[in-house]
DNA sequence: GCCAACGTTGGC
DNA sequence: GCCAACGTTGGC
């Protein structure tokens, strides 16, 4: 069964344009509990994923991105040159997770604004006070709207 | 740059 | 196990 998420990047540190160019990325640095537990445990390969750029005006969903390799440990968090090393994360013990993403189609920018004043997206953990995890679960009319919106 | 919301840490 | 202090996120 094919599963929508929405992850959050910021654009001057790695804008969806980055990911086209790249061709596939790691997504690491995630320190987050709650994103870790969704990336470990519900993330497959092929689902579908709304790529969002946060803190930027406006936020965004810039494109449509695909999971192309499940959660394996995030190597950085034992890379004592990486800003995301976390010593108790070891290679025999690692802590944290990533999984790989590759691009599948930009889109038309849906602005954070759109996504607020659309009735159908208005259970979306995005627009939710205070909602801040960087990986999230959308549903498929979610999803399936975003991209209408972004005319894909 | 501000600040509300939230997660984590660590003393007790 | 409580909770104050602190750090981070991210819209505005």
């Amino acid at each position: 069964m094919t599963r929508y998420w929405l992850m959050k990047s910021e654009p001057h540190v790695y804008p969806y344009s980055q990911l086209v160019a790249d061709g596939s990325t790691h997504w690491d640095g995630v320190r987050n509990y709650q994103a870790r537990n969704i990336m470990r445990d519900d993330m497959k390969v092929g689902d579908m994923v709304l790529f969002y750029h946060s803190n930027t005006k406006p936020p965004h969903v810039a494109g449509i991105a695909r999971i192309c390799q499940e959660g394996y440990p995030d190597f950085t968090s034992w890379d004592t040159d990486s800003k995301y090393y976390d010593e108790k994360s070891t290679p025999d013990n690692p802590r944290w997770i990533m999984v790989d993403i590759e691009p599948v189609k930009e889109m038309k920018m849906v602005s954070l604004p759109d996504i607020k004043s659309n009735e159908l997206l208005s259970d979306m953990p995005l627009v939710q006070r205070g909602q801040r995890l960087s990986v999230q679960p959308v549903s498929k009319v979610q999803y399936e709207e975003i991209c209408r919106m972004g005319g894909v």
